[in-house]
DNA sequence: AATTCATATTATTATATGCTCATATGATAA
DNA sequence: TTATCATATGAGCATATAATAATATGAATT
């Protein structure tokens, strides 16, 4: 009874309050909760920036410490920390110390597969 | 000349200039261009926004007008058109023309890839 | 043409975020 | 202990960004 692309009477025109009516419920039902948005959201907020996305690709070829993270991005060591920080309070990374030298790593492999497909869409 | 358990001698060693330059060197070769890293960091900040997250899983439903996401997400039209616009700009998703009603869908299936493997992290 | 409705745009404001400098902490060596 | 090195932290600044209000555009209907 609905159409496609023409226009039909029904809950088809969005006045104010009509709107689509049958496909706002099902999308709703659909839709996850508002917490889950929010945390996820907040996955990407924290790989969508060009610093923390560079170390995370590092850290998927090998350990590294803060100063050769430094050295790789040449950036000065207070904002790496800052990074390395938000990264590992988000659970991302991990980190070990070896006297002075602390030492960084992937906490799982669910980063890389994200920057991956991410890649795969950049490059299309 | 040696230092602790695991350490080695050589660029074990991190003297502001010294650091491991094996690793270094190693890792650096792996690195995308600095330009592929933007485009990847833009691409997740664009999807790391809780407001932009709900249209993308809505449209991952269902194509919706925007008269319909402004009742999905309880925000106000402009708010909503902003981020569309946003989405549009980055090749997200596109939109089509019906009377006054405009149509917005996803414009490939990247999206809800990434999606679901970011929940995959969320829920674990 | 004038009106109405759905959507887009502009300007503005408030907030979030990243980097810098300065300094603190923690560990090793002298 | 003191000095030194690697890293962490805090404050401040500058920029980016999201939402709002007001207004513009574009298409249908009268």
């Amino acid at each position: 009874m609905d159409t496609s692309n023409s226009s039909d009477q029904s809950s088809e025109v969005c006045a104010t309050k009509g709107i689509h009516s049958e496909i706002l419920y099902s999308v709703s039902q659909e839709m996850p909760d508002p917490v889950a948005l929010y945390e996820l959201a907040d996955l990407y907020k924290l790989i969508g920036d060009s610093t923390r996305i560079s170390i995370l690709w590092a850290l998927s070829e090998s350990e590294m410490c803060v100063c050769d993270l430094c050295a790789l991005l040449k950036m000065k060591q207070p904002a790496v920390s800052h990074q390395l920080k938000n990264l590992k309070q988000a659970r991302i990374v991990k980190n070990r110390r070896d006297g002075k030298v602390v030492y960084y790593s992937l906490k799982d492999e669910h980063i890389r597969k994200l920057l991956d497909i991410g890649m795969v869409h950049i490059k299309e």
